[in-house]
DNA sequence: TCTGGGGTCCTAGGACCC
DNA sequence: TCTGGGGTCCTAGGACCC
């Protein structure tokens, strides 16, 4: 039977800043999403002062003043980073791994004999090498993993490692007796809410639910999670990760927007972020889809969201096609005197590169633009991101410029201009 | 005044087929 | 008045996760 082990950043992002901030160590933190709009992130001092995840930012500005919490804007490059760090190194403590999420790993660890020294060892050597201070469930399924690491962060004297293993069956239901239902994984606010008014309020009674009631009341998912309350693993290891099957890159404004050249320039942006994505895993897209709104918080403005889902010729995953789909999309669904808030590009219909059926009569997609994409990821990842971009990027103008040549032209992050060509010996050049 | 940005899976219902 | 019994595929919407 297999043991799993959750492992699990602590405050992940707020964790990732003090690494680089010893004199913030014991202090509050907290760290805001895009624009500074809300929290997303709070060390357990900002957590101990009654600061909320996901609230907005100006509700807690005046305390955060008053208490000295230290506030940070994110810094999703500096995440990404150390959480590539954290799972090499839990991986390396593990048999199998599966990178669950930035700041969440399972493991397995079948056969070991003292489980709470080798969980200890394995938070000291992430501290150590990573400077993330991390927890540790342990469970014979994922959900009791998960709720095993619920508890190893929320009773001090578990010390940030706890199993289940460790407790007696009365101990086990004493405890499970004071979890609330909201807290097991997979049960998310409205379940809580419709259990509730079936006299499910505790991790415990939901273990003790009839499970052929639950499936029929609620749907298989959840029917699931009580057969893993019960120590019956329903969910297995995935230690490759699937391709995305939908990809989405989208942004709020920090302010509101209503020209159309504003929400181009953005439309073509996030249609050349989700199209890197989309090569990092090899795929190419049926469908760009594109989609504005206004802002639902501001109940006074009229309300508008516009969707759109433009087909592509050919499968494609090179950016100007998915950029020029998404503008077209989002010249049919703009509309005039309307402020936005958000826009954004959501890629569907993925699968793997140069799979597809050519069409016999449409004309077929030049070869080379894959060749210039390459290039173009490898100079970004060198240098950074936006390092090199279409030259329709900046704005409409310039995409129809883009548009009117057989490949991309590019200008880098200091506006110089370079346009690309390919010698007669298939050379890419670069000239600017 | 100021409210994120990604993803997944499941279900119900309709269209359509034989 | 009575009106089969399957099956598939697609979409929208709802719920969850971090």
């Amino acid at each position: 039977m297999p043991l799993f082990a959750l492992v699990d950043g602590n405050s992940f992002y707020a964790s990732c800043e003090r690494a680089f901030r010893p004199d913030l160590i014991g202090r509050s933190i907290v760290v805001l999403s895009n624009n500074d709009g809300c929290v997303v992130a709070r060390s357990a001092e900002a957590k101990a002062l009654g600061i909320k995840g996901f609230v907005p930012f100006f509700e807690i500005r005046e305390m955060c003043e008053r208490h000295g919490v230290t506030v940070f804007s994110s810094n999703y490059a500096l995440y990404g980073d150390m959480s590539r760090r954290m799972m090499q190194v839990i991986g390396s403590w593990g048999i199998e791994q599966e990178v669950y999420s930035v700041d969440e790993s399972f493991i397995t660890l079948d056969g070991i004999a003292d489980l709470k020294d080798y969980a200890t060892r394995l938070r000291a050597d992430v501290l150590q090498r990573v400077g993330i201070p991390t927890c540790v469930g342990i469970g014979p399924t994922k959900t009791l993993a998960k709720l095993a690491n619920h508890v190893g962060k929320k009773f001090p004297k578990a010390a940030g490692v706890f199993s289940w293993d460790w407790l007696t069956p009365e101990w086990r239901d004493k405890l499970m007796a004071r979890i609330e239902v909201g807290d097991v994984w997979g049960v998310g606010r409205r379940i809580a809410e419709k259990l509730g008014t079936m006299g499910i309020h505790t991790a415990l009674d939901l273990q003790r639910a009839d499970p052929r009631d639950i499936k029929r009341r609620f749907n298989v998912v959840v029917e699931r999670t009580v057969a893993e309350l019960n120590g019956i693993s329903c969910l297995a290891l995935e230690d490759v990760a699937p391709n995305r099957q939908q990809i989405i890159a989208s942004r709020s404004f920090a302010e509101l927007v209503g020209d159309v050249d504003t929400l181009a320039s953005a439309i073509s942006h996030h249609a050349c972020r989700a199209a890197e994505k989309l090569r990092q895993q090899q795929s190419e897209a049926r469908m760009v889809g594109a989609s504005v709104r206004t802002n639902p918080f501001r109940e006074r403005d009229a309300q508008y969201t516009g969707w759109i889902v433009v087909p592509l010729i050919h499968p494609s995953a090179d950016s100007t096609v998915i950029a020029h789909a998404a503008l077209a999309g989002l010249h049919a669904i703009y509309r005039e005197g309307i402020s936005y808030k958000k826009a954004g590009v959501v890629l569907t219909e993925i699968g793997p590169q140069g799979l597809e059926q050519r069409d016999l009569f449409a004309p077929l997609p030049d070869p080379r633009r894959a060749k210039v994409m390459a290039v173009m990821d490898r100079v970004n990842a060198e240098y950074g991101t936006g390092c090199l971009a279409g030259a329709g990027v900046g704005g409409l103008d310039g995409f129809q410029l883009l548009c009117g040549q057989p490949l991309p032209c590019f200008f880098c992050a200091h506006g110089v201009l370079i346009s690309c060509s390919f010698s007669a010996n298939g050379l890419l050049m670069l000239c600017s």
